[in-house]
DNA sequence: CTGAAAGCGCTTACAG
DNA sequence: CTGAAAGCGCTTACAG
């Protein structure tokens, strides 16, 4: 910015009063007349004046700016969830100051360093941790801390997790249920706590079901891991007959590869479980069957969690994923009753 | 915020220097001794100063924020462009503030008010217009305008726009040489410029080639309406064996309908064309020919004109889109050499 | 209810 | 190269 903007002075020379009223005018519950209310809004908006928030922050030591780190940003579920927050911290009157991180420990430190020049009142992780040493900095700065789906703490913060072994177990059973003899479970090389837990699920409910079942590792979360980790699994010679996949993303590989490459039926020749619920697994080319991950309800518990009294104990949110049945998964002796409740009809609204 | 975060005073002290020289340590290009720059250096660090930049800003007159205002961020194009915004910003020493719109206007204006407010260097509009007054506020506070796919210009401001026209007129091109014979172009309601001018060259080629043609309308641009689009085209009578469409999200509502609903083979009996290259185009379910929108190109170019000199003489900047050629385009007598210079190989990179 | 004054944390001429 | 001082635009006790 070049020039510079009007200020309160300018309006209160127009209105004739002094900036103390101007200031006054715009800070709800101050004490103003009605009229000189008037008179200042009028010549507020003659000037096209907006308070300057650099310096109300700076003063009221609340910048309203919240501070959203993320990596691969453009990537369904992070797009999903990144919407949802940025809604609901914008009703909640402030604003996302969205920082893209790549997978390196410095570009998360980088970032939180950023959020902390700019005093954001808060900073929410939804990849990468920040380190102990700076989080406590935050933390001594007054800022919140949110770290959504990662497994470490930090004194002082928010913690909001999914219950995720919890619906790897469910994805045994309902595969079990459905008649599938051989399972397999997918997930990609990325060290997150959420991924591991969800395989963790499935392999401990495998192993007490006595099934067979293999488990695999690809590269890194993407639709082409999901392509890879298609390829090796249903190209076995004891190729298995259900798959969980720890996300979407990846599941859509798998369907595609089955389908186009290997010329298998879902379900008839492959049930799927994915997870997360991204747009594509209600598209008609997938139909996924998968574990919903509730955006609006993470990012409102989250955002709600900001104007609650701070706190040294670090708070712990479970959160638990929702069961979407669709076409992916074969539903031959249908008759878990345990799970029918929390089974709902095909939900394709994208976010 | 509650506590003060550490200041400028504090490493001071600490360092035994006056405030002075602990900003001018942190000012690139001031004058500082080697010595107290180490020693400044070394108590911020221990303290963990980080400059404010609410305050820096308030004095440079410069907040170094981006104000990125888009509806529908989690939609695949507008993800992957906000992505290679957000970047590009970063790189260039910005940070972007990202706020959320709807469709009306009213949500527009107070995007571009809370922009205002934090005294943003900058606001690119990846949807919605903003009022030519209000633009005009915004010029004289010296803040920056880009408008990327807008129609409108606004005084100072840089228009980026891509050649849609030229794009819908390629694509009947490319259909009829591939030996299509009743064309289709297929839109949403939105009422964005882009999508009508991909539309208008689109219908003003196929007038042009005397081939038969239609165009049909449907409701916000969205998998959805894809869907209903296609259902609609696909049962008519004189069923199209081509169709553009003027965005890939809707393509892939028109494709699976035409796979899963209505059982015709692609390209055997229906060729598409989209537009945006978004990474579900590259899927193996959909492997959409289309035209890509190089976002980081778009992003880079927005960037750099940030630190242009500013000038009232609004700017335009054309891009070319590139066509990507995939499996969703038949290619029976594929002698159109004209394109060929364009015609990319598969790119199935997700951004 | 209202204004004068102090102060938030910074930057930047101005002297030395 | 360095420090004292002024000033950015605001908010908030403090008097009246």
């Amino acid at each position: 910015m070049r020039k510079n903007a009007v200020s309160a002075k300018d309006v209160a020379e127009l209105a004739g009063v002094s900036r103390a009223a101007v200031s006054r005018c715009f800070t709800p519950g101050a004490s103003i007349s009605a009229e000189t209310r008037a008179r200042i809004l009028k010549a507020a908006d003659q000037l096209g004046y907006q308070v300057n928030r650099l310096a109300s922050g700076l003063i009221r030591n609340e910048s309203g700016l919240v501070a959203l780190i993320a990596s691969e940003i453009a990537t369904p579920y992070r797009s999903e969830l990144l919407s949802a927050l940025t809604q609901a911290l914008q009703q909640a009157g402030k604003l996302a100051l969205v920082i893209n991180t790549d997978r390196s420990d410095d570009s998360v430190e980088r970032a939180l360093r950023q959020a902390i020049s700019y005093r954001t009142d808060a900073a929410i992780f939804l990849s990468g941790m920040p380190a102990r040493s700076l989080s406590e900095t935050c933390l001594r700065n007054g800022m919140r801390l949110v770290l959504i789906n990662r497994d470490e703490e930090r004194p002082g913060s928010l913690r909001v997790r999914i219950a995720d072994a919890e619906a790897g177990r469910r994805a045994v059973a309902l595969l079990v249920a459905a008649g599938c003899r051989r399972l397999a479970v997918a997930t990609s090389s990325a060290d997150t706590p959420s991924l591991k837990e969800r395989e963790r699920g499935f392999i401990e409910a495998a192993r007490g079901a006595g099934i067979d079942w293999t488990a695999l590792r690809g590269g890194p979360t993407s639709y082409q891991t999901g392509q890879d980790l298609g390829m090796d699994l249903l190209t076995r010679p004891e190729r298995p007959d259900a798959i969980f996949c720890t996300t979407d993303l990846m599941a859509c590989g798998i369907a595609d590869v089955a389908r186009w490459r290997l010329g298998l039926a879902i379900p008839q020749q492959l049930s799927l479980i994915g997870f997360d619920d991204i747009a594509q697994a209600g598209w008609d080319g997938y139909d996924l069957s998968t574990f919903r991950q509730p955006v609006d309800e993470i990012a409102a518990k989250s955002v709600a969690w900001l104007s609650t009294v701070a706190d040294d104990h670090p708070a712990d949110l479970m959160i638990e994923p929702r069961l979407v049945m669709r076409g992916s998964l074969a539903r031959k002796n249908h008759t878990v009753s345990r799970y029918s409740s929390t089974v709902s009809s095909s939900d394709s609204s994208a976010m």
